[in-house]
DNA sequence: GATGAATGAGCCTTCATTCAT
DNA sequence: GATGAATGAAGGCTCATTCAT
């Protein structure tokens, strides 16, 4: 978003003229590396993902899946990050990411329907859910809280008990 | 972040030149003006702060407030948190804007030891009391659910039984 | 119009950005320059203008004075000339330059009125007053004929046999 | 001029490394193909030509064969005057061009001989017979007059007037 | 204090040209 | 011959910052 075009392709070691061959602009590249790593992230989330189990435990692996690949590509993520806060993430149709996450926003609705999750919109849910994850991770919110297993654990017990019934 | 000191200056109805007088460069006007509205929140939110009262009233009172003062002064809280969200915010040091949300803190601690609360960080207790309010009135992340009264009592709802024990 | 901003900038003595404070873009400066150009020609021509003449004497001393103007700023009218024939012309409202030469299109109406000149377009007749003195006076397209005052009566011979009736 | 050596690769079908193989560069590109076009004119204007004929209808021949070209080929003659209005001209020998129309010149000289035509240099008769022409059949300088036969059969009317003794 | 004017540095983008295949 | 891929150089433009007044 900050970075110019000749500090992108710097980094990619190539000429700042060379990116104009693969993206039709600035706004392009950026927009396309965004949806990418918007993609890889749903994927991710998916691991192991098992309708049959019981939400809880769905949900959990989700979150698991989900620390685990913010913490593994760090920078993809913060880049995600900051792409949604610049005004580019206007140029991003909702729909256009909302399709990596449907198989969740399943699961979630199917909870609502079960009783066993509270009857809130997907926006709250969410609010309570991914976004805590991003904040513990987030280097700049986050300087003091370690990311172990035992605390990603907890973060999670927190998550529930906001959403369950 | 991305306004040019020209536009701000007139804005402000004075010189690009002014602005250097009273600030020592771009840097500072942004990092300075970051602080005040911080200092703002922290003090809107601890209107009728009563520390006599129960806990989850006090945070009851304090999310309340907080969304209050959100609502109201969005320029201010937009700014902030692309302020946050962007490079300058390394600029910052943590102690400075804490200091304006140390009472809170306090009522955090006092909760844990009452075991009211759960026993964990205040960086994951912000992560499920303060960070909700941002995104909910994020207008770029949620976009779908209004922000009635009783949307913001569910949501109060939702955090308190994610950081209650 | 091929000369870049950095140039036409070094040429004045200043740095390119300094070019943005008194144009808005490099097309404004482009057509601003030409319309002022088109307007101290249209002054230049008009030099000893006397309506009661005859029409012949008229059209004598117009010509005689653009001649005059063309070779002593010819850097200005070989601007204006290529100007006119680059694409930026078209951002040029026609009305905009005519109002310069008003006076001398009522010369040719009133010539045509009283048959004097051939009944045809100012299209036509400029094709045959005005444009001769351009493409004689243009280094490109004249290397041979010395523009002396001898040659310049014998082609406002010519020019005005070509549209008398 | 302005278009860039990809666009006219791209016309071509085929790649703007291709047009390497064939020119120098694209200033040798440029050149050549104004020369073909000047070729080509010269061709144009010679057709049906008669030096048995009188002078006045040689030449009108010439005219009419003229503004044909013109009208079926003005992608061409947009090109070319567009070119001669370009620093690029400078590269092209005014020899190299004007043998193309060596046999119209001696009509001219011929003309002269036998007082027929004003005894003025060929660079005149050219401003008063071909360039009129390219004035009324440029879309930007005239924009009115309509070129049909009769508007063609004036406009001979007045450059014949021009240079006729 | 305040400001109008000026600018060096940097940004996004295009383009003529090269070269390995 | 032909080309896809790459790029150095340059172009138009913006902006944080300075400084004489």
């Amino acid at each position: 978003m900050s970075s110019s075009v000749a500090k992108i392709a710097k980094e990619a070691n190539v000429s700042p003229a060379t990116v104009y061959i693969y993206y039709k602009n600035k706004e392009d590249l950026l927009v396309s590396t965004f949806l990418i790593i918007k993609q890889q992230l749903g994927k991710a989330m998916l691991k192991d993902f098992n309708e049959s189990k019981p939400i809880r435990d769905i949900l959990h692996t989700v979150w698991v899946n989900t620390f685990d690949f913010i913490v593994k590509k760090q920078e993809l993520v913060n880049y995600a990050e900051q792409f949604e806060n610049s005004p580019y993430s206007d140029l991003v149709n909702k729909n256009q990411t909302d399709k990596n996450f449907e198989q969740i926003l399943k699961i979630f609705k199917k909870g609502i329907e079960q009783k066993i999750i509270k009857d809130v919109s997907i926006d709250m849910l969410e609010a309570f859910i991914y976004n805590p994850i991003i904040v513990l991770t987030n280097q700049r919110k986050n300087r003091n809280t370690k990311l172990d297993n035992k605390t990603i654990e907890t973060a999670f017990q927190l998550a529930w008990d906001a959403i369950k019934l």
